[in-house]
DNA sequence: GCCAACGTTGGC
DNA sequence: GCCAACGTTGGC
């Protein structure tokens, strides 16, 4: 089991919409970033990844699932182009602000403080655990 | 709205 | 293959 980050735009696309789709999920399309791909393309399925919003928030509001591996992205016929689908499991009881998490020791090293620009990025299991734990998730799920 | 960081493009 | 110019992301 490995741990992801997921950025979002929340006008573009947010928590909100993510939980409408359901168990069913959706693509997480639109990535031109070949690092993004990248670890899109490592990402297993029941893959856990928390939902970050950029721009507007700057917190983490929940946690999603990969619930199909990678496949073209539908947004383009361009075939460098990849993306999983992922899935709204559990909301953060209290989010995760981008403060806190800059804030901590423990998640110096995350790479939503070293890679701003990543938009979906590895997390550690002790970030991971750090983070639900801040969040109110105890037990990490 | 500004701007730093950084990825991409294209001329040489 | 280098690097300047340019575009985009995303925090502030």
């Amino acid at each position: 089991m490995s741990y992801w980050l997921f950025k979002s735009e929340p006008s573009k696309w947010s928590w909100e919409d993510q939980k409408k789709k359901g168990a069913a999920g959706e693509e997480w399309d639109g990535v031109r970033n070949y690092q993004a791909r990248n670890n899109m393309r490592a990402m297993k399925l029941s893959d856990k990844g928390f939902f970050y919003h950029s721009n507007k928030g700057l917190e983490v509001v929940g946690i999603i699932e990969v619930c199909k591996p990678a496949h073209p992205d539908s947004t383009t016929e361009d075939p460098r182009w990849e993306c999983v689908d992922v899935r709204a499991l559990y909301d953060m009881p209290k989010p995760v602000s981008l403060r806190e998490i800059k804030a901590n020791p423990k998640l110096a090293k995350m790479a939503l403080v070293t890679s701003v620009r990543l938009s979906v990025q590895p997390v550690t299991e002790d970030e991971w655990r750090e983070v639900c734990r801040m969040g109110g998730l105890d037990p990490a799920p």
